[in-house]
DNA sequence: GCAAGAACCTAATGCGCATTAGCAACTAAT
DNA sequence: ATTAGTTGCTAATGCGCATTAGGTTCTTGC
């Protein structure tokens, strides 16, 4: 700035006032200095700027697992996408980490939080008992959690979640409808909240109907667990006709555990997949799946974390219900 | 550290001193102002840190590809694990960003640069006629390449590769082995640099053995243009009885197509994916892979980059060849 | 024709830290 | 006993920006 002021004839607070359009300079000089400013292609420093009270001008996320289970996953690089979509505009960066748990998650967010490197921060995953709203609360630290039902005792966060319930509701219909009975949910890790409101509907949805035979399993979400799984139950002497799993990455494994074992799909045992990507229409046949828009999803969160940035008032949105996309995995359940 | 300071009876010049292990203050009341500084559980703000001098303590990393080819790519997500590893070792944060293309990622190497807001980055997917190392070097900002081939045009940058030409040579040894003589490489994107190294090593492998029903076809590296590859590539009068897949994606679904179109693996067509992961034991036959160690990838690159942070000098890592994990999908061509 | 105000600009200050210069007390060397 | 050196600290400065307090000229109202 001090550059552009000797280019510019005039002092550096003129500069400031003329870049971050303040008052105090005239729309002549405030042009010329726009114009020296881009030629000499000046950016303010982001530590000088937040040093003076601006922010940092950086939001956080965190992903909580072990190295080796960031597999195939498509969700979450999606989800990024459009997040950055958002950010990007108002040239907010994304500061990322990778951790084991979330005990070195949180560690995590007292860090940035003291190190005064994040305006806010995005959480993923959340879980029951789960204790990183309450420390985000306690730290002021502006936060969106994604993926959360909402939750009353912190009225500081913003939630943006996606109906399971519902989606599960629908799921159990639909399948109830096609004859199926007894039908098993390969669920994913328990402890995460969206697993745990999956397994509390299906059962609610099976009690309603009377339907005995119906159960969840929890899973690492690992195609290994998925296989296991399905082979488990599938040997069972009345085995299920409907499977029901929580990532295309076990419906996969799962689809191919059920051929092995001398079964067809869809005509003696039905497969859904809770996420719909690529994989989906990788094998044969192709999954009918839950489909969401990953990215919009994305969008949405970065959306309120601004709004809560900009001093917005911290709201709950609901993303839309996830649809069931019928493709060749499900059909009528044999008699 | 005002407040440390004011604790500790000291002046804030001492604390500095104190916590950053210069000399200037006895041991004893370094010892205090440690104290006091954990008591207060404080930390550094990056952003005075920085202002005065001491980098941003940031390293970025970019990722240019459209939003909806950001499908399922586990190799991206244990690089990056891997390169956390490192930089969390040394409370570096990773600042990440996801763009359309190489333009707009070069437009955010020029904002981070003119910001301050990174130390250093991590260059992936290099290309033919890159533009990304020449503006790296002419801003000055540190940058590790990761599996671009050794550059002599721009000394200052790292690089970290890995030996496709080597693993082709290998590849086409063991196929040439068993009995193959029409060999279809799927390869990915035009353009990126290992592309263009494992299709010249494959036809300099051809010419070698005076193979002349050996080719490379570029895609885009998705599940739709394998297939498509693959039907037309089995529907010729002559058809291969070996394809290479420049990643898992697309050779799944090529075992797929193939099955579709009648032709079984391995026994009529040998299937080999140049990426190994959980893909490639979902599918029936699993796969035959070229694999290697994404995560220690990315932990090679961060520890290359940390270097150069520190004053090293740019240096050319060669990790190690990936190897071929010979499974259920490749075997002796028919007759 | 003079005071009051507006318009446009400059000087000065602070953000949180690292660092340099400076200062007092004490010790060792001559 | 004086100087030189050392130890342990404080005061002061600067990093790049935003902002507040002044200051000068130019306009307006009466």
């Amino acid at each position: 700035m001090k550059d552009i002021a000797r280019h510019a004839g005039v002092s550096q607070s003129a500069v400031s006032f003329a870049l971050n359009g303040r008052p105090g300079v005239s729309e002549g000089t405030r042009d010329r200095v726009r114009q020296v400013a881009e030629e000499l292609g000046w950016r303010p420093s982001t530590a000088a700027r937040q040093l003076s009270g601006e922010g940092a001008a950086t939001v956080g996320f965190v992903l909580a697992r072990p190295a080796d289970t960031l597999g195939v996953d498509s969700f979450f690089l999606q989800l990024v996408s459009g997040i950055q979509e958002v950010l990007a505009e108002r040239h907010l960066g994304l500061l990322f980490q990778v951790v084991e748990d979330v005990d070195d998650e949180c560690a995590v967010y007292r860090r940035w939080w003291a190190e005064h490197r994040v305006d806010g921060v995005l959480v993923v995953d959340p879980r029951t008992a789960d204790p990183r709203p309450g420390l985000l609360d306690e730290l002021g630290l502006p936060a969106v959690v994604i993926g959360g039902a909402p939750d009353e005792r912190h009225p500081g966060l913003s939630t943006v979640w996606a109906d399971d319930a519902g989606a599960m509701a629908s799921v159990v219909d639909e399948l109830y409808a096609l004859g199926h009975r007894r039908i098993v949910h390969i669920a994913g890790l328990p402890g995460l909240a969206h697993t745990e409101r999956r397994i509390r509907t299906l059962r609610a949805e099976a009690e309603r109907r009377g339907l005995s035979e119906v159960e969840s399993v929890t899973t690492d979400y690992s195609d290994a667990e998925g296989a296991a799984v399905t082979r488990r139950v599938l040997g069972r002497p009345a085995p299920p006709t409907a499977l029901i799993y929580d990532n295309d990455v076990m419906a996969v494994a799962g689809v191919a555990t059920a051929a092995e074992l001398g079964f067809s799909v869809p005509a003696e045992v039905s497969v859904l997949s809770w996420e719909d990507s690529a994989l989906c229409r990788m094998v044969k046949p192709w999954l009918s799946a839950l489909s969401r828009d990953s990215v919009e999803f994305g969008r949405t969160a970065a959306r309120e974390l601004t709004a809560l940035l900009d001093g917005g008032p911290a709201r709950t949105v609901r993303v839309p219900v996830p649809q069931v996309i019928v493709r060749d995995s499900t059909g009528a359940a044999r008699r």
